[in-house]
DNA sequence: AACAAAAATGTAAGCGCTTTCATTCTAACC
DNA sequence: GGTTAGAATGAAAGCGCTTACATTTTTGTT
């Protein structure tokens, strides 16, 4: 029976092959400069101890943890966790490992995660969005800590980010709408406070539409939480605040979804009466009956780049790009079409 | 201008506040021992510093990490997402931060994954299902690292397990199938190599189905990777190779969600002509039209279970229970209905 | 064979922190 | 006021590792 399991260090590792620790930590780390014969011996010895090198007193000598944080608003949503999976597929090819923290869109929570990623010794920090405490972003700026926002790219406080601009994206679903004829709008939309992507697709919507001199009552710009129940109560809402809509657009696709489904259940044809455009192209959206006209984000390439983005400053990489824009296009599906005369 | 930036120590924090490290650190981890005057000008040194304690040396000092590891198949799955959201939150709550990591399905990468947090020190892992390599869990053992399985029941290696039974759990499906005079099946599952719960529902099925003397042809067993569109494929092999085939069985609701998105697009009347029956109960779900009969399970509730006992043991409490059980049900939706009379 | 250069290995310092132990200060009691 | 228990603080060791520097061994050259 072994007494202090989980406790073998480099010591025990040294005196088991008859060599200094000095020479097991070359053995592991730059293996060229130690003759072959010891190497064998060592890494035999380490085989049978089952030595894996102590995190914390790697990371005090190196002055590097190998982790990088991440805060999303939430895991549930596709559009995140296929983001955060591709994230942490190039993190985990330059070698490093991903903390997860949330906010559910909440800057006070998201200022604490960042604080408790801070305290775990992240080497840097990507952000969901720019709707981050001022005082959150100016801590990680003195610690010297690199972070990048994503998804939006109007960083503040001089950062950088691999993003789109939400305004502009949002504007290709409604130029697709007025092209089809449509008069009367409605905008199903996330909650916009503390989130800058759902206000600035609002805000790009009515401005487009103001161009064409159609201007919306706030009744018919309804907010809900990105859930399908939402969405249903949401679209109700719509509905009943203008019956003579033919157009609506969502925030998302979760909510083009929801609204979609409760326009059927209702017995409203889809996109004969009404129309849909959703946003973010969601794997789902291509399948469901009538299919999602949507905006096509490429969520992928955008959290690969700023993966890249993120170790490269972590590397002291300099002259990096400010901000990285990610392709953004509209996905014409069945959802939309010319709107019925009244 | 800053030097060093980032490199704020304790020292810089004690020489600030004119006091020793050994007050400082006081201050900071047990403040009821320090005097009130020196606590806040403590404080507010820290404060104006920005310092925050190195991890590493912290956690070379406590020998605790404060951080857990968990690995599942993908993130690109509502079930895991919204699983790992929960886990997240109860790890939050018990001060500990999540280390992510995704094996793809894939037992070697898994083992290297594994590795991978070890190295980065984790004081925990939880593992979904059951299918990992014996010597990953092996490691673990030596190594003295606690972990549980999430998901699957049958835990190898007398492993802690927080899940249910999948094979038993398909069988309320069937069963109901089998009560609405189901007589020709279909089953359309995820890929089993390597997937303990995939092959226990399969398996599951098909003893119930044995029990009534049914048995089943192997063309209309169909595998399929967990995605709409390999799903709609799939339904499309199984129409082809059983015309007459009345209710499907499928491995979860994404399959089920594929299968009936197909079935509609080739007009065919669900349930009225084929009823579907899923596994998981998806939000998305209950709103499908036709929702989507299926078998519910405690996702959030597994999870949380998962995150108290990982915390437990940790702590070393004793005593443990073995396997914990998660709540399952059969929740009839309008996907499955009484089989055509032919 | 003798010596220098290069390669391999060892010695020991120190990364930033917590904590034991020793020391100083405060308050309480007779 | 003197003694002392108790609270507050400081000095210093050491957690497990990497690495600069010192030392030993090997290799190459003449």
């Amino acid at each position: 029976m072994k007494k202090h399991t989980g406790s073998i260090t480099i010591d025990h590792v040294a005196s088991a092959a008859k060599v200094s620790t000095a020479t097991v930590s070359r053995a592991l780390n730059r293996p060229e400069t130690v003759s072959a014969a010891l190497k064998e011996k060592i890494n035999s010895v380490i085989k049978k101890l089952g030595y894996i090198p102590n995190a914390g007193a790697r990371s005090l000598m190196l002055k590097r943890s190998g982790t990088i944080g991440v805060i999303v608003p939430t895991l549930d949503n596709a559009i995140f966790a296929q983001g955060l999976a591709e994230f942490q597929r190039q993190l985990n090819q330059s070698g490093h490992q991903l903390l997860v923290a949330s906010s559910n869109y909440d800057p006070s929570i998201e200022a604490t995660q960042i604080t408790n990623l801070l305290v775990r010794g992240v080497e840097g920090i990507a952000l969901f969005g720019t709707s981050q405490q001022r005082e959150a972003l100016k801590l990680l700026k003195t610690r010297g800590i690199p972070y990048i926002h994503v998804g939006s790219l109007s960083a503040p406080l001089h950062g950088y980010a691999s993003g789109f601009d939400n305004r502009e994206a949002v504007k290709h679903g409604v130029r697709h709408l007025l092209e089809q004829g449509h008069k009367q709008f409605g905008i199903l939309t996330g909650i916009t406070e503390n989130n800058d992507r759902a206000t600035d697709r609002v805000n790009g919507a009515l401005e487009l539409l103001a161009e064409k001199k159609i201007h919306l009552k706030p009744e018919v710009i309804v907010e809900c939480p990105y859930e399908l129940q939402e969405a249903r109560l949401g679209l109700k809402k719509l509905l009943l605040n203008n019956p003579k809509m033919t157009a609506i657009i969502c925030g998302n696709d979760v909510l083009a979804m929801g609204a979609l489904l409760e326009a059927q259940k209702q017995g409203i044809k889809v996109p004969k009466e009404l129309s849909i455009v959703g946003f973010d192209d969601l794997e789902i959206s291509r399948h469901l009956l009538p299919s999602l006209t949507t905006i096509h984000i490429d969520a992928i390439g955008m959290w690969a780049q700023a993966a890249n983005h993120l170790v490269s400053q972590i590397n002291g990489v300099d002259n990096l790009p400010k901000k990285i824009k990610a392709n953004v296009s509209l996905v014409i599906r069945e959802s939309s079409a010319i709107a019925p005369k009244r």
